[in-house]
DNA sequence: GGTGACCGTTACAGTTTTGTAACGTCCCTC
DNA sequence: GAGGGACGTTACAAAACTGTAACGGTCACC
C-alpha cells in the first residue's frame, strides 16, 4: 500500500486531504504539523510520496523541501507543494528545486488525486525500476532474477546482462558488436562465437518464449514481445 | 544530451519553444506538426521527453497520447501536454490518462524551461534507474559494474546483490535475516557465516571506503555515505 | 544449384565464484 | 578479567560460469 505524507499546519485541509485521498485509493497516510515534525517523520517513515504545504510556522515549506532533498535517506521521495494562488515566486522557485508538482490552494480535490496517482506511478518506475517488464518477462535488476509468466527462471550474469539488453530496446534490433559491447565490454569488432552461444543458453532457459529473441540477419539480435 | 520532441502544428509555437529550450540548455530537438508525424518520430528516435499540443489537426493530442503510452518502444516517455486556457476536461482527462505534467497556453516559458528540467532529472532516474548513486559509489544495474570516484571496479553477481541492497537503504540497518533472504534466497534464520565473507570481500574490493559498510552488533550491517 | 557468409550447436577445459568449516578476534556483561 | 556470544578471517574444495574451437546447418545471392 502506498503511504503518503501530508504536511500542513491546518487541520481542516489535512483532513479535506485525507479524505480525499482515502475515498478512492488506499493509502497509509502519515500527517505532519509542522517542518520539524514533516522532516523526521520523512526520515522515520520514508513515504512514497509527500504533500507539502508552502505556508508552516516556525520552519518555512522550502527549507523544508530543501533539507528533504539534502538527506540521502528522503531525497528520492516525490513532493507535491501546495501554495496559496498567485504566490508566483513561491512557485518558481519551488519548480527551481525540482518539485515534482504542484497545486494551487484552493485546489479541486479530483485533480490532487489525479496528480497523486500519477506521481506514484511514475515513482513506482522509479525505485520500483528495478523491475522491467514486458509482456509475460518481469526482470528484476537487484535480485538478477526473471520472472517468466510468474515462473522464476535463474539466470546467470552475463544472462542476465544480455536479456536486459535486449529488453530495453524491444522492437529494436542492436548489433552484434554493440551487444558485445554493453555486455562484454569488447570494444573491436571481435569474430567470436560467444554471442552466439549465450542467446543459445538463454533461448534454452526462456523455453517456449525462447524466439522472443529473434536473430536479424547480418545484422544481430532484436527482442520483441510475440 | 537529452533529446525532446515537440509536437505543434503552428511554427510560431514550436519556434517559441525551441528558442527558449535552446536558449539555456543544450537539448537535441526534433519537431512534428501532426498526430502521424509525431508517432513516427516518437517511435524511431525514442526522445527522451515529448512536449505534445493537444490542439492538432487530423488526429487529435489525446488519441496521440494514448497512442505513445500503448507502443511498448514509447510507453515510458514522459509527456508535457499543452492545453489552452479553461479547457478543463482536457486537463482532467489527460491527468487521468497519466499525462506527466501540464501547461495552459498562453504560458510562461521560464516555467515550461523548469518543468522540461526537471521531468527529465525525475526520468534520468528511471530509465537511468539503471544506475543508484550515492556519494563517491555509482552503481549501474544493467552492467552490474561499481564506479567508484570515477574508478571501475568488478563485482561478481553476489557482491552486487549484498552491496545493492545495503546501498538503496542508506542509513537503515539491514538485519542478517534480511539480507540473507533478498540476496540469497535463504527463508529461515540460518547460521551461517557466508553473509560475513561476503561482506569481508566487498570491503576489501572497496578499499578505502570499505567502512562504508558499517557492522551493526547483534543486528546486521548498514550502508553509510561517510 | 553452387558458393560463401553467417549463424547455431556441441563439447570441453580453464577460470571464477561460492559456501563452508575451522579458527581467531573483538566486545559486552557479569 | 573471565566467559560467552557475535563477528572477522583464512583456506579450500565443489560447483558454476564462461569463452573457444570445431563443425554443422541455413540463408541469400548469383
Amino acid at each position: 500500500m502506498p503511504s503518503i505524507l501530508i504536511v500542513d499546519d491546518e487541520e481542516d485541509i489535512r483532513e479535506l486531504i485525507a479524505v480525499n485521498l482515502l475515498r478512492e485509493e488506499n493509502y497509509k497516510l502519515t500527517q505532519a504539523v509542522n517542518g520539524l515534525d514533516a522532516l523526521e517523520k520523512a526520515r522515520s517513515d520514508r513515504p512514497d510520496l509527500i504533500i507539502l504545504d508552502l505556508m508552516l510556522p516556525e520552519m518555512d515549506g522550502l527549507t523544508v523541501y530543501k533539507t528533504i532533498r539534502e538527506d540521502a535517506r528522503t531525497k528520492d521521495i516525490p513532493v507535491i507543494m501546495l501554495t496559496a494562488l498567485g504566490r508566483l515566486e513561491e512557485k518558481i522557485e519551488g519548480l527551481q528545486l525540482g518539485a515534482d508538482d504542484y497545486l494551487s490552494k484552493p485546489f479541486s480535490p479530483k485533480e490532487l488525486m489525479l496528480r497523486v496517482r500519477n506521481l506514484l506511478r511514475r515513482a513506482n518506475l522509479n525505485t520500483g525500476g528495478n523491475v522491467v517488464e514486458s509482456g509475460p518477462f518481469s526482470l528484476d535488476k537487484s535480485a538478477l532474477k526473471l520472472h517468466l509468466n510468474g515462473e522464476e527462471i535463474e539466470l546467470t550474469a552475463t544472462e542476465f546482462k544480455l536479456l536486459l539488453s535486449l529488453i530495453e530496446s524491444p522492437g529494436i534490433t542492436q548489433e552484434r558488436a554493440d551487444l558485445l559491447k554493453k555486455v562484454w565490454g569488447y570494444s573491436d569488432m571481435i569474430q567470436t562465437r560467444t554471442l552466439d552461444t549465450h542467446i543459445k543458453r538463454l533461448r534454452e532457459k526462456l523455453t517456449q518464449y525462447g524466439n522472443s529473441i529473434e536473430t536479424v540477419r547480418g545484422i544481430g539480435y532484436r527482442f520483441s514481445e510475440g
